[in-house]
Parts: C-alpha cells; structure tokens; sequence
RNA sequence: GGAGAGGUGGCCGAGUGGUUUAAGGCGCACGCUUGGAAAGCGUGUAAGGUUAAUAGCUUUCGCAGGUUCGAAUCCUGUCCUCUCCGCCA
C-alpha cells in the first residue's frame, strides 16, 4: 500500500511513476477521497469532544442528583448526529482503504521503463550453454521414460497440472527441497520454518494477492481460507502488527512449502509437463529488514540464488523486470531463468523482489528506529527455489544419450544416487 | 461437533454504566542517592488520525454491530486461546 500521505503531498510524481507501469491509474479519485474523509474526520472530531464534554457534566449532576430530562433531550440529538457522521465516516474510510489497496507499489527509479516482458532487460546473460551432442529429449519424455513422474494418475487424481512424483521421481523432488533447505540454513543466516498452507483472506492482503488476484487463488468459502501461493505469504505475516525492535533486524526467514495456483486464463500456455502447474514445491526466502539496506539485500538475495544454480551445474541468465511486468506489489524484481534444452526454453525459476513499505504497510509491520521513532520495515523475498521447472531443467540438461540423468555433484549425497537411469 | 472458562497497555493484573483522563505491580528509561553498584526514593514510559507541534482534540480494552445522553463494563454476532467430552492421523 502506498502511503496515503505521501501520494497526498505528491501527487503527479507518483502518478507519473504508476503511469510507467500503467497508464489508466488515476490518482484523482484518492484525493478527492481523503480530502472529503479528512473534513468528514475533522467534524466527527470536534463534535465527538462536545459530547464527552457534556457527558462528563451530566455525569457529575447525575452523581449529584441534579439532572433533569432537558439536558438528555439536548444531548440526544447531538448523539444522532454523530451516529450518522460516524457511519458515513466508516463508509468513506473503507472506501478509501480499498482504492489503495488495489493500487500497485511504485516503481523503484532504476527499474527499466516498458510496457511488457519485451521489455525486460538481460542483466547477465548465458555466456556458454552446456553443449548436448545428440537431439535433447523433453523432460516430460525423460520422466516417462525413467517412470519418474505419471501424469496420467495425476490428472485423474485431482485433474491436469497435478503432477504425481514416483520412484525416484519423488526422491529427486525430496532430495532438491533438501538440498536447497540446507544450503541457505547453512551458508546464511537463516531461521527455518514449516509453515499452515491454509491462510486467512488479511494474510493475503499483507502479500498483495488480495483483494485483487482473488482468482488466482484456490478458495475454500467455507471455511474462508485462502491456499499459499508461495510460503511467502505464511511468512511475511510472521511478524503482521508488531513492533519489532531495531536490534532484531534484519531477519531472515526461509520456509519449504507446497504452492497452490489456479493459473487462470493461462490454460493452454505451457500445458504440457512440469513448466506450469497448479500445485508444486518451492523453497521461499523472506526478509524483513530495515529500509535503509533493502537494496543491498536485493541484490544478495539473487546472488544467493543463483549459486544454487551453479551447485546444480544449470544454465541460466538474469532478467531484470521492465515497469510493465513488475509484480503487483515490488518495486523491484529479479527473475533466474534456466535453460531448458529439450523444451527449447527460458523457465523462470525465481523472482526476488524489494517490495520496500508496500507490503509492511499492508500487513501493518513495523520497527522503532535509531531515534526511537515507529516506522515500517522493508520486507523482501526471493525463490530458492521452485522444484518443478528446476526438476525439468535439470533432467534435461543433464541428460545422457543413453536415456540416463547424470546428477551434480552437490546433490548426489541428497540423492545417494551418482545418475538415475 | 458438544459443554464450560477466558481475551484489558511491552508483560502480569484491577476494573460489571458516569471525575477511568484504565488502578496497582513487573519490566524499561532518566534522575536523586553511592567511592562504584545493588537496594531505596522520584519522574517518565502505547499506537493511529489531525496538526508546525514531543500543544490541543480524537480513535483504539480481540474484532464487528447494537442499547444508552454516556460502554472496558450491558446485549447480539464473530474470531482466537484454554479445559473437558466426542470423532480422528
């Protein structure tokens, strides 16, 4: 959520940089609205401090035995009064409240201006992609070939983009969330958590994927609970409505956890296999950390990544968000994207994001500074990583003509296995 | 799912309709005291809105409504925690 205060005090420069990433926000609508709720506060105010006034003074008849029924008449209608006031105040406040709440962060300065993923800019590009002698097979025809994952079962279990791990197929699944897991635990400062994949609708609206991306989300009405979408959300909530010390930054939080996402008006893109699902397994980092160092965090935050991606002997370029492909709630944001040989693709594999105040705000996530004074921390997190496209990236690349999957090194003691065939 | 108890400031805890402007304690900060410390004594100690303001006013006693001139206190709903019972991995 964008400070109200500030938007109040500049308007067209926020308008201008909003506009970058899309051209239809209107910033008029706010003002308008919280100058009417701020006259409307200031009325309520002054006729609020009358009535205690005057309460107290009857209180002090009363315990006199002086009132009489005039005083209440008077009183009655000065009640009324702010009765109303107080519901139109409650109507605006929420109203105001809910046209910010639907606007997106603001673009960080540096982040490139564009309208779409074209857009993008290629921060560090592949310098040599691992030569394969013979014609890539795709990972959905690797898994099959290796009985590694059945996607028929799947989908007759709970429908397409469920895929169903087997044999080795789940141990390489367990074996990649392990290693990832223990990688971070061990080479940073991180604090490991297991996390509900169940959350309320507010725990959504801290993230940023409520009120607005309600369809992205699987839903249970009944209960009125909402299935992660990343860890992130379960997360970044750890700490929704507190103030935490200055001492206790930054923190570091890292959480495995299954992924739900109902994916939308995506269908037919990237249907087949594992490259877009609607249930899988990601490792998720957060930090909460003060706003002076979020940008220097950022950027360990990728590097951190992508030495994943070294350890699994994958190649990958860095691809820095343009305006228009910004995610609804960062100012800025970083996607690895492997290389999948048999696919013939760039599959995104982690996104790390600054999302500065804007989520801090929403969830209410605060820290007493140097001086002793509140204010918001900047949150970030960043994938380390999402198994299913790591999964096909890695059968493809490591591929061997003889139909067998040479594993890296790093995961081999996870594994317990030097190849599967 | 059924029955009961409870949710008050950083923490504990008093408060069942009106000087509550939330007692008291703990913790914390500062000061006095001391050779120094502890103890003791004193002062201070929430967040949000508005504002030039650390002034004033106002909101907030889980949350949302309601009753009343006036609600932490009464009523309704709801969420959460705990205990017991039932079911259950």
């Amino acid at each position: 959520m964008i400070d109200i205060k500030n938007i109040r005090e500049q308007q067209s420069l926020i308008q201008d940089r909003l506009a970058k990433r899309d051209k239809s926000i209107n910033l008029d609508n706010i003002i308008s609205a919280d100058l009417s709720l701020r006259e409307l506060t200031k009325k309520l105010n002054d006729l609020q401090s009358d009535q205690n006034r005057q309460s107290k003074e009857i209180g002090i008849l009363k315990s006199e035995g002086k009132a009489d029924d005039s005083v209440f008449a008077k009183l009655k209608e000065l009640s009324n009064t702010i009765k109303d006031l107080e519901v139109e105040h409650r109507t605006k406040s929420k109203n105001l409240k809910s046209m910010l709440l639907d606007l997106p962060n603001i673009p960080h300065s540096s982040v490139p201006v564009g309208t779409s993923e074209k857009d993008n800019a290629l921060i560090k590009d592949c310098e040599s992609k691992k030569e394969i002698s013979f014609s890539p097979k795709s990972h959905v025809d690797i898994a099959q070939d290796l009985d590694l994952i059945d996607f028929e079962a799947g989908a007759k279990i709970s429908g397409a983009g469920f895929p169903l791990y087997k044999g080795n197929g789940a141990l390489l699944e367990r074996a990649l969330l392990n290693f990832m897991i223990d990688f971070h635990l061990k080479n940073y400062n991180y604090t490991e958590f297991f996390t509900p994949f169940l959350v309320k609708p507010d725990a959504a609206i801290t993230t940023g994927q409520l009120p607005k991306f309600d369809e992205d989300m699987y839903h249970i009405e009944k209960d009125e609970l909402y299935l992660i979408p990343t860890a992130e959300v379960p997360l970044t909530n750890i700490h929704k409505d507190e103030i935490l010390e200055l001492s206790a930054l930054p923190k570091y939080y890292l959480a495995n956890s299954a992924c739900f996402r109902r994916e939308a008006g995506s269908y037919g893109k990237d249907t087949r296999g594992l490259l877009r699902v609607h249930q899988f397994n990601k490792v998720e980092l957060v930090k909460f950390v003060h706003p002076d160092s979020s940008y220097e965090e950022l950027e360990s935050l990728k590097n951190q990544a992508i030495k994943l991606l070294d350890l699994l002997e994958l190649d990958y370029r860095i691809i820095e968000l343009c305006t228009g492909d910004l995610g609804f709630s960062a100012a800025k944001c970083y996607d690895l994207e492997v290389w999948a040989p048999g696919e013939e693709k760039w599959l995104e594999v982690s996104s790390c994001s600054n999302f500065e105040d804007f989520q801090s705000r929403r969830g209410n996530i605060r820290f007493r500074d140097e001086s002793g004074k509140v204010d918001f921390v900047h949150t970030l997190n960043g994938s380390g990583l999402a198994t299913p496209r790591i999964f096909a990236a890695l059968l493809e690349t490591h591929q061997n003509q003889d139909g067998s999957i040479t594993v890296p090194v790093a995961l081999q003691p996870y594994l317990g296995l030097a190849e599967i065939k």
